[in-house]
DNA sequence: ATATTGTTCAACCAATTCGTTGAGTACAGG
DNA sequence: CCTGTACTCAACGAATTGGTTGAACAATAT
């Protein structure tokens, strides 16, 4: 299952073809073969990939004539950026500190 | 295949019950049994989203007598979100219009 | 010694994922 | 109309995932 927005934007970008299609996209609008191009696998499983991250959210795509012109959406990024933020404390050097005390306060429990 | 960290670190990210295992963690240390609490699932299951959390670097485990403390390690989610700011600049409205216009010009390409 | 508690390992199953190939569908042009 | 180009759908296979149960093992308590 998991059909949840983040677990659905987290498992799309966990594939480095998927991540690579996206670095491509942020330079412009693409079709289904000029995507396909730089890689080594067929086309119907770039246009597989295409269909996660369009699932996810993270493109949309256009007509015309025969193309399918991709673009970037990045607002689901923004979505996974904000959820990671929740816990940016812990991995900033300034808040190890209150990390580990708040650690230390709910073991000891008083 | 893909054994890249981001793509082991997005995959980890993919489950709920393994973000939720996170927000626990965040809150302190807690051993295997306490984890598996909350949830419904057996605890080997836990045990085994435990697994795929450590392979992604985001908790360590201790020993203490017959117990593995997990404690987060958030690094990595440093690691994520500093990938995730790449595209900060596409999901941020004020450069909503960058975007089209670099969009247009690499498609013009003059 | 034995039992209990905390945790992991191994075998298994169902569902999903990522690739393949082969067969469509849709549009453009001679 | 027929061909070529762009793309998608469907069937298939291998690998992975996320759950299960049963058996281990380690440490503590009796």
């Amino acid at each position: 299952m998991a059909e949840d927005q983040l677990s659905v934007l987290f498992a799309a970008l966990a594939d480095p073809t998927r991540r690579a299609i996206l670095a491509r996209l942020a330079e412009g609008e693409a079709t289904v073969n000029e995507l396909a191009e730089p890689f080594e696998i067929s086309l119907q499983a770039i246009s597989r990939h295409l269909k996660v991250l369009e699932r996810a959210g993270l493109i949309s795509r256009g007509k015309d004539a025969q193309y399918r012109p991709c673009r970037l959406e990045a607002e689901p990024l923004g979505t996974a950026s904000a959820w990671l933020d929740q816990y940016r404390a812990y991995w900033e050097d300034r808040f190890d500190r209150l990390a580990a005390h708040l650690e230390r306060l709910q073991k000891g429990s008083g």
